[in-house]
DNA sequence: GGCAATTAGTAACATATGTTACTAATCAGG
DNA sequence: CCTGATTAGTAACATATGTTACTAATTGCC
């Protein structure tokens, strides 16, 4: 709880300069777009879409998943999932079950074409993340996983 | 299980399980994402979309800038430049004028008035970039800043 | 000089994503 | 158990963003 590199007010004359290089919101922004664009390639050649490959990742990790958690786990509108889920259900790689307990809820799960969509899809993800971070000396892969959830903390506390 | 964040080369035969919580694409997406949201209503204040405040940053840096560098400096398409500069120029925010030396080149500079709302948005922004690291030792912020700039010259290799 | 190839910018089109409003189901609390 | 409030999901609409194809200007090269 350190009130480190940053004075939260400036009242004093001179504010320091805006550079948007130096800009850390705008440099992560970019280097997301970048990041989304190159892992795109992969999906693309499955016909998937990056809501679609979302989707499949958050249920790949239970065995039935309501498409309400999926909008909580991800940065996804309900929308956006829905259509997803609606895309994949037609292409038979995930399968809808209304729910016994509220039948509200629609029950996702992964079928085998599915599983085995996931399998590949995340292989070549899981390369490309060892690319990206290939030049990175252990602590400092450390150290920035370490910020990222220093990052996404103070997100979830509203900044 | 885990065979930690990188190893090079994954050859043997159980490769390590994907989890998207633990993806460091997805999580530099994310928190992109969430960044983008948070900063956009300062944008919004001013009536101004993400793209047209990019412009501004961009031109605010040099004394006169061409559209075609607007588009090499940012993660936007010429298009999307092209909409932003029309607005900008519609608001009188921005003004184009044809270089003598090559007539097909527009180059765009700050109004009086641009400049201001340059300013008074840029201060809203260093004070977010400050609220989002205060939780950052110095060190951290340092090594983070060393990350993004290796994962952005991977990036740049083509990664 | 003259013509093919390239470039800056935009228009017209297609797609994708967010927003609002609705339906059906469930829950809260009298 | 009713009735008003809430929730999961979707449809219809609006907007935003990317793609392709074009125009005008310029460059390279013969």
């Amino acid at each position: 709880m350190t009130v480190a590199c940053g004075s939260r007010k400036a009242p004093p004359g001179k504010r320091r300069a805006f550079i948007l290089e130096n800009f850390a919101p705008y440099r992560i922004v970019a280097l997301g777009h970048a990041i989304s664009g190159r892992l795109a390639q992969a999906y693309r050649d499955e016909n998937l879409t990056i809501p679609e490959w979302r989707v499949l990742a958050v249920i790949s990790q239970a065995d039935a998943v309501a498409a309400r958690d999926v909008v909580g786990k991800t940065p996804m509108d309900k929308m956006t999932v829905s259509r997803a889920v609606a895309s994949l259900e037609a292409k038979r790689f995930v399968a809808r079950a209304v729910s016994e307990a509220d039948r509200r809820v629609s029950m996702l799960s992964l079928s085998k074409e599915g599983r085995a969509l996931f399998d590949r899809v995340s292989a070549l993800a899981l390369d490309y993340e060892d690319a990206l971070l290939a030049t990175l000396e252990p602590e400092e892969a450390a150290a920035f996983r370490s910020v990222l959830e220093k990052l996404e903390a103070q997100i979830d506390e509203g900044f």
